[in-house]
DNA sequence: ACCTGAACACCGTTCAAGT
DNA sequence: ACCTGAACACCGTTCAAGT
């Protein structure tokens, strides 16, 4: 369901033998090895194509162009990761909005330092005007999910959902990322990642109604459209 | 007295005669007007040295390779940047802390959505395993002048201020970032800018304690040394 | 349909020669 | 001291030829 990327950016060919659906996994599976050895810096073509096992002819036949490798590896990745947030977000309705935001940090947190390397090979992958679609796409995936669970917070209800999701999720991820570049000492990176939980907790208290009034919903309003489908950019 | 950065990314040599300085200017110079008018990814060394005036060979003599570069302007940009919050700062000293968090916030994304090419074009500058020097020597900076601004607030102390201010740069640094890359329309942007503020002042009222305790210090204490210099990591 | 790899244009970096 | 620019090694991308 994710919105077609632009053009010049999408793999070439879809695989229509068995034989090259494998060349295609096999050229996947090269680039992110040789991006976590070599570095994304000294990633090239030739290297991926040998690590993959074919020539450098057949890496072009499905992907136009260096950048378009990134692009594929970023897209898989981020892929991954808005479906586990969605799944975390699903285990939790119903629940008090402090299980709910540390399930979230906890969920983001975890994704992007257990596996340091990717994370950071990832960050540095992006060098051309490309990236932000697929940002932009992740954070509407995870906006919906993290919306429709707030919407069902057994303590709290919220006038502005919408934004109130907009900022919290811009909040939760960007600090993660930032604590991330910081390179903390592990004591501090901990402390870091409570206190923000703590934060997003004072914002939710500070910016929430009553619980959801029942006099509108039966026993509870099972999903909320949350797309805020009106204002957002092409 | 920024902390000396990796010997491998310094210039080679600092310029000793007049010709030499104008040189490295327009170098700099070029550096910038290449990477917004053709992209980090088709800036070529003999673009810049062609823009700057000189031959490759010059610019080889003040930068060992192309990163090098780079990371000089980054340096430049985060100096700039850090000056500007310590400015932000020492003029609030003694504020609420209302105050200052909106000082702070604003202080930094007008910072970075002032120009916004150039913030884009650095955010994607970053190739190589290098500019996490910048940005921890960037935070220690900040996190200085933040601390010591917070330990004036007319309306509140904090028992653990490095970590409370730490946390609170992490969040607004990251968010601004987010923000920035998610290209949201103006409205929202504008809508989680100011969500932001009420997210760092409920945070704050959470964790503080009383106004700083009259009885330790004479009318107020005019500085507090906030350097945590203790846990950080080389 | 899919794969190969020599060939081409271009880029980063060096260094012998200049002022 | 500082600058030049031809030369070299290497990389991204193509395309005629193969299975």
């Amino acid at each position: 369901m994710a919105s077609s990327p632009p053009a010049h950016l999408t793999p070439r060919k879809r695989p229509r033998q068995a034989r090259a659906a494998a060349t295609l996994d096999a050229i996947f599976e090269a680039t992110i090895q040789v991006m976590l050895v070599d570095g994304p810096h000294r990633l090239t073509t030739t290297r991926v194509a040998v690590r993959a096992g074919v020539s450098v002819g057949t890496l072009y036949q499905y992907f136009p162009h260096k950048q378009a490798l990134f692009y594929a590896v970023n897209e898989r990745y981020l892929d991954d990761l808005a479906e586990k947030v969605e799944r975390a977000c699903r285990a939790r309705h119903g629940a008090s909005i402090n299980e709910m935001v540390e399930g979230l940090v906890t969920t983001y947190w975890n994704a992007k330092t257990s596996r340091r390397d990717v994370t950071r090979a990832l960050y540095r992958s992006v060098v051309e005007l490309d990236n932000e679609p697929l940002i932009e796409a992740f954070g509407r995936r995870v906006d919906a999910a993290t919306a429709a669970m707030f919407a069902t917070a057994s303590d709290a209800g919220f006038a502005a959902l919408p934004i109130v999701t907009l900022t919290l999720l811009t909040t939760v991820f960007g600090a993660v990322r930032n604590a991330f570049e910081r390179n903390l000492p592990p004591s501090e990176e901990r402390a870091v990642r409570a206190q923000l939980v703590l934060m997003c907790i004072a914002y939710l208290e500070a910016v929430k109604t009553p619980p959801h009034s029942a006099a509108f919903s039966g026993p509870v309003p099972a999903k909320v459209h949350a797309s805020s489908g009106n204002s957002r950019r092409g």
